[in-house]
DNA sequence: GTCTATAAATAGATAGAC
DNA sequence: GTCTATCTATTTATAGAC
């Protein structure tokens, strides 16, 4: 309907491709809302499934299962997130997080959920755990990766990879811990206190 | 059985306080393991009364309902914690923060619970929300203080209201922010950390 | 693709015996 | 103070009709 292809080519588009993929995509936008209001344990897949206005038979139908639907939910979230800084190198990778955190601003069901899953996560046993774990791992290691780059572009002096590594832990701290504020306390002004982190940060890298 | 005093006065002292309260005491402590591992939701009286080796009813019998035990563990960590920078005022109280992660570090359960509720309690429908936000807004307002007075001790040059607000965020955002790191990547120095992060903006507040 | 019906397990909470 | 027994509601998940 939305898609004018579809007129044409309306016989090779099929299978999970016509109204499939717009139901799944449905499930899943109302699986944020509520993993982002209960957690995932304390989430009810009727309740999802009442929000998409269908019954918990047919959610599981598309998704087999609980666990499926919420490691599906991550991998979306994933995808959708990881090209947006990409495109930059050192400095401009740096300065790109805010962007990030505007997307954030824009996308609170999700962020809510990566929030309340990063936290709940914490426990090995729970099935977000090895995806948490990889997630931070990377995004630390691009942190520390942006900071080798501006060194060698002599954006910044150069530091020892201690510190470079302590640098990029407490500018993933100050992300999580300040939307954490942003959640219980929505007054908080999170992009101008991210960019002004960044900002005041750099000069600390260049002096 | 432990306290010999029991032996002398044990007519005196009775009602819910002979071994009452010490049951009560081991209901909290297995709560707290529990409501950390799943978030408030998500656990349930019976695995917390099977680890303390009760059932269910015996547990609600001592708190009435779930909701009020989860008040109960949050009144008793508030209550632990709340004093023990007290003594120190300006740049010794900031200071003091490293004490309070080392004590953090040792007793992880209840750290977990006030980080999972964090996130859990964003929603204003969580028993625990009013907790939280008045539990924020109370730190924020006591690193401002600090601030302010290491500014009138001399200790610190002066900054802005917006910059002390600024920096009181900020030190919070990071010990919420590295908790987190330190429970999905234990081998992170959580006290290391926060010691360095607080030397180094003691130096900014200085410079 | 979605439904109804239902299974099987588990939740919070109450009543009453001891 | 703790138990057993029980109630009522809700959970994930499956089977099979349409």
């Amino acid at each position: 309907m939305t898609n004018p292809q579809s007129q044409t080519q309306t016989r090779r588009v099929r299978g999970p491709y016509r109204s499939g993929i717009r139901r799944r995509a449905q499930i899943i936008d109302k699986a944020v809302e509520v993993f982002s209001e209960y957690g995932y344990r304390a989430s009810t897949i009727r309740e999802i499934a009442d929000r998409a206005g269908i019954t918990p038979a047919a959610v599981l139908k598309h998704f087999g299962g609980k666990e499926q639907l919420l490691l599906e939910v991550l991998r979306v979230w994933d995808e959708k997130q990881v090209d947006a800084p990409r495109r930059h190198t050192g400095l401009a990778a740096v300065r790109g997080v805010r962007d990030r955190m505007v997307w954030h601003t824009e996308h609170p069901g999700l962020l809510e959920v990566y929030l309340t899953l990063a936290t709940e996560a914490t426990d090995p046993s729970h099935p977000a755990h090895p995806f948490m774990v990889m997630r931070y791992a990377r995004t630390q290691r691009n942190f520390e990766e942006w900071l080798a780059e501006a060194e060698e572009l002599g954006e910044i002096r150069p530091m020892d990879p201690a510190t470079r590594r302590y640098e990029a832990n407490n500018l993933l701290a100050v992300l999580d811990g300040i939307e954490i504020q942003w959640f219980l306390t929505p007054q908080i002004d999170l992009v101008g206190h991210v960019t002004r982190y960044i900002e005041s940060s750099i000069e600390r890298w260049q002096a």
